[in-house]
DNA sequence: TATGAATGAGAATTCATTCAT
DNA sequence: AATGAATGAATTCTCATTCAT
């Protein structure tokens, strides 16, 4: 009954169908989006969504293989591009990781991949490699970096850059799991600071040093 | 055309159910997860689930009801009794969690909850109530104590509850979700080690106090 | 958990139980009454019925075939008894027939025969052959004795017969299916005059015959 | 997997399942009607049913919501076109109901409607306005219009609205449930006879007047 | 490209019936 | 005689996928 659009440009029509995908899985996970939910939020037809993704694993899977690495790559070039003291740097890293969750979007991901992501053994050896891998890679690097200065005391680096992104990561799944479900609202920014403060004061080879503000 | 096999287990049955449910949730999720598969497994017939629980989602909210809170009332009964420094009883409680989420059965919660509790409105209040704001209300106690002590240097205790379990609950979700498709086998203790020391150094109002080593 | 009435008389049971049935099968139906409903009115075990009733047809058919006879027998015997013009006679028989189905538990049965009964064909066949034949075929023999009076019209009694109970059978149907979820009271006695009325005229040799009040 | 032949039917296709569905309510009654029997006769899959109607309950409203109501509107135009005598109008919409209910997809909706009415409450009441009320209605009137010409004797229209139709009703009932399992084939045309002959005579005013023959 | 009617495998749930106690 | 836990066949309804238009 409805009228197609003239003509979508072939192009940006996997994008439109990614985001409403994004919403829909948000909603309801994996197994309970329907792919008539998916393509009615992209105003399309159910049928379209097949000329683009062969099956609604293949849309989760291209959703969430294409929704973390730009982030992931922002994040890398400041690190390159950073030279100096690396608890600034942290800070830096830490706040924009914290920004991109903050986007109502893609908040819900960290949430929907950790639930849904074991299905897809492929996916899964993708994520690890393309995005925990080389993310906690940068992270243990810039760690590995302070200590090499003086700046940090020696630690693991590879278990201290996890250290760095849980407080994170779990906030982001607060806001989406129980912060709807609850009275009050939740305050992400107290949690924040004390991360920082605690996290730099701990990895700090003179704790001493880092009495500074937490910025933001 | 029947075979009755009734074996009078009427008490036990609830609990033979959802200990196999908790396997059967934890290898599909809660949707992917079929009512035949959780009654083969725990050796009954589809039918005799639904003598103790009127639907899947009953299951799913039973076993979480049941699973977590036993642990967090051993955690309060160790918390209880302590008398002393916090520092170690931190120490402690971060023991006892990681070595509830190191039991093969139970580690899968963490990721089955955050995936699929969305869909229980019911149950992510009474989770959030009896066990998250419990288990965060426990530590932050703790915190507050410390910090009356002269132990730990003021900050917003509820805040650093959130940072003491971040990192093992996320240690238990990688091991479910990430290390089962991973060449190397992950291993928590560096990771725990790094947060121990970490957290208990950027606590500590005289961090040079806190240079013991990790039990583990 | 119910401990067993002490013991119950065996030869009650079955009528406890098909009383029960009566009240089940009347409010949903054959096929959405359930065995456990029946059992739980009777206060007995699901079990229990199977010890008298080898299935759930059985029961229904037990039910259709002893809930009615009785009262054809007594309308046989009043039949047999009168002596003197049939007029009476028949607004005796179907103030009977009136009064039996007035009984609450039994109003129901026309509906559920009507409805459930060409599942049964033995069922059928009997109730064909011992309520319906044989109770139209009362009707139709007092009918012919009129005719032979010199009180009735010549007509085919057995169609008159028909005729005879037809609106009060549609009452009872009408008070168990459409009264109870009508706002208005349904009340029978203006149909019932109307019928006796109307009939014993449409019969009459003379209709001036006939000029009598209704009863009520 | 899947086998599509969509035949763009979209128009003709809920009648063509209700088509059906009346005939396997008809054999089989409402619960026992298979979703699948009544697909197959459609010549459809048994998800097609769900493309149009939300649940059997819905097919089953459906049916009877648009079965009924246009025949009762031809009545209704015949008996507005009506002009002079009564009588020979009583007998046409008796003979019309007759028609009705001698084609073999119709006859079975009666039974069908009393058996399994009771559990649409919204569908009771719809049919109760729009076709007994309203179809009453239509014979009630026609009726006091007879005694406003002096045809008929004084009576109430609305108790004698019933008397009209009641006999015809239970013999469509009996064709359905009590024919088929009978071995003598069952002969309507002298109860309707014995039917028209009776009624007219015992309603009318001078009963001498309605001594014609019974039509068709 | 886009559509959406049609399909049918699949899963939750129900409940008559059985039988060990 | 009575019980009620256990069974599993049966049925409704869902929804990913197909394909004629």
């Amino acid at each position: 009954m409805t009228k197609a659009q003239p003509r979508r440009r072939k192009d940006t029509r996997p994008a439109e169908l990614l985001d409403a995908a994004l919403d829909v899985f948000a909603e309801k996970g994996f197994a309970a989006a329907r792919m008539d939910d998916i393509a009615a939020r992209a105003g399309a037809a159910k049928g379209t969504i097949y000329l683009y993704f062969p099956s609604k694993e293949a849309v989760f899977e291209a959703l969430v293989r294409t929704a973390i690495v730009p982030n992931l790559e922002r994040a890398e070039a400041v690190a390159d591009r950073h030279d100096g003291p690396i608890g600034p740097l942290l800070r830096q890293l830490i706040a924009m990781l914290t920004e991109t969750l903050r986007e109502q979007r893609i908040v819900v991901l960290p949430r929907l991949i950790i639930g849904e992501i074991h299905r897809f053994p492929d996916l899964t050896r993708f994520y690890k490699a393309n995005v925990l891998d080389r993310g906690l890679g940068l992270i243990a690097r810039m760690h590995r970096r302070g200590v090499d200065r003086g700046e940090f005391r020696h630690q693991d680096s590879d278990a201290v850059a996890r250290l760095v992104v849980a407080p994170i990561l779990l906030m982001a799944i607060w806001r989406t799991v129980f912060a709807p479900h609850s009275d009050e609202p939740f305050d992400p920014a107290p949690v924040l600071a004390a991360h920082i403060e605690t996290l730099l004061r701990g990895l700090a080879a003179d704790p001493r040093d880092d009495a500074q503000e937490v910025p933001k």
